[in-house]
This record gives structure tokens, C-alpha cells and sequence, in this order.
DNA sequence: TATTGTTATACTCTATAACTATA
DNA sequence: TATAGTTATAGAGTATAACAATA
């Protein structure tokens, strides 16, 4: 028998995405932690490595990392130390310290991005309609903060 | 001029797309965090909470939380110490320890589930095509483990 | 012997409060 | 006064190693 033109699967309900949801997001963050782990990261460390596409004020770290600010103090010495990030004082306010990716930081930054994107081998087989309405329906679910 | 008939913006790439789903997971636990917080839980409470859906040994909480069985042990502490799990030895198997909810930890997971999804305002505004090409999109992207 | 769960340990993350320096 | 960042503190999460109980 010729199935139906509509979905041989009945559409979830909002509980049942939202559930899923929940799976993805874990799992995201399970092959994210795996790959910081290789470089000898903790996942807030891996975070806060890819926040640093530009340098940024401690105080707007804590606020990506939904944190406090005295945890990133912590968070940026320990990378400091190990020579993946440094601080530099803002001259136009001195109260102000940029943290930017040293050079070996920004190579870790490169492998665990790459380690990720080969870890999640269902992108590249995506088509280009259906990466873009993935990008819609990520954007629908979860919107840009509107500030 | 008229839009051609393709989508009015370009396809993202993989890597554009990958970006996005670290914005959408940060966003999913933001909101998870958030909401366990209101009821005085951790984000490792609230996960645990949510994973006993069914009574679970410990082993196999660890194996779901992604972290060392050690770390159940404290976990399981804390939300037995205030009357929201309970451990159980299994007859079949005296090594084993179940845990299971109590009647104020189900209560406690159907608020959170609730909070969660009357913060996903975006879910209920889909079509049920929508959510059915989101959840086939997730899959692709996430798929549950093979064992 | 192998597995389940716990304990002990050391390190990291976490929020709160108090502090310094700068604006 | 207000803001950026740090320090001190206590509690929670984390992996490792060693252990007891059970299979």
C-alpha cells in the first residue's frame, strides 16, 4: 500500500519535543565536555575559550557563562596559567580587563571546534533547505536576547 | 523587485549552524538552571530529578548524568536528605540500589517540567508540521544512542 | 573474578559578601 | 555613588583510587 503524502509519523506534541530537546542539549554538551576533556579542559574552561572570538571584559564573560563574575576570575586564572588566554587593562577605562586568546589558545579553540563539527557528522549530511529551516526553527524556539 | 522564490536568506553552513546549536543548548540549560534554582535545586538535582521518571540504580544514573558513579552517591545524598528520592535495594540483585521519587519529588518534577515549557513560548506557536520536521531534524542531528 | 555502590581525596565550579581601584 | 574586578568562604560537582558487599 502507498503511504499517505502526510508523515508516516504522527507530528510530537510540545511535551514530547521539549523532551527531546532536552536529549539534544544533553548531548551536545556530553561531545562538548569529551572534546574539551582531550585538551585537558573543563567544559566551563572550553566554554569560555570559544566565548573569545574577539577579546572580552571579564564582566561580560560571567554574563555568557550565566555566572557570577568571582567564578570567571577563577576560571581565566587557570587558563592564564596554563598560557591559553591573557588579560590586558582597557585604556579608555582602567577599571576594565580584556581577556583575549593567546596564540596557542586560539589553536585549541580551532581543534576542539573541529573535533566538534566532525563529531556531529549529521550537519554535513544536511541539505541546504534543511540546515536553513533548522536555523528557523532553532531561532523560533530559542529567540536572540532582544536586548 | 519581487524575492525570488528561494528563502530570503542563505542557507547557514555547518560550522553557522553549529554555533547556533551551542546558543540553543546554552539556552536550554539557562532556562533548566533557572528553573530548578526556584525550587532550591542545582542543575545536577534538577537533571537527577528529572531522570526518575521510573526508579533507576544508581549505576545507570551516572550513565545518564554522564559523570562518575561517585558523584551519584552525593547527588542522591543531598536529595534524599530533603525528602525527594529514596533509595531501595533491589531483590533480584542486593548490590544493586534503586532510586525513585518520592510523592514531593514527582511534585517537584511536574513544577519544573511545567515551568520549562511555559518558557518554551516558541513550542506551542508551532504547526504541527513544524515540530514534526524539528523533531526529525534533532534525530538526524542527535541520534539516540545504538546500544 | 567482576560489578555495584560507597568513601576519601584533591581540584573545579558556584554564589554571597566584603574589599580595592577606577569612573 | 556606581561599576569592574578580586578575595575569602562555604557548599556542590568532578574524577581517581581504594574499599566492602554481592554476584
Amino acid at each position: 500500500m502507498p503511504q499517505p503524502a502526510t508523515p508516516p509519523t504522527a507530528a510530537p506534541t510540545p511535551v514530547q519535543l521539549m523532551d527531546q530537546l532536552a536529549r539534544a542539549a544533553a548531548a551536545y554538551y556530553r561531545n562538548f565536555a569529551a572534546m574539551a576533556a582531550e585538551h585537558g579542559l573543563t567544559l566551563m574552561q572550553g566554554k569560555t575559550l570559544s566565548l573569545l572570538r574577539e577579546p572580552r571584559p571579564m564582566r561580560t564573560l560571567a554574563d555568557l557563562l550565566a555566572c557570577d563574575a568571582s567564578n570567571v576570575t577563577g576560571i581565566v586564572d587557570r587558563l592564564e596559567a596554563r598560557g591559553l588566554v591573557r588579560r590586558e587593562v582597557a585604556p579608555a577605562d582602567r577599571r576594565i580587563k580584556n581577556v583575549l586568546l593567546t596564540e596557542e589558545g586560539e589553536e585549541t579553540v580551532r581543534r576542539i571546534r573541529a573535533d566538534m563539527l566532525s563529531g556531529l557528522t549529521g550537519l554535513d549530511r544536511l541539505s541546504d533547505e534543511d540546515r536553513h529551516a533548522f536555523q528557523a526553527l532553532l531561532t523560533r524556539v530559542f529567540p536572540e536576547p532582544t536586548a
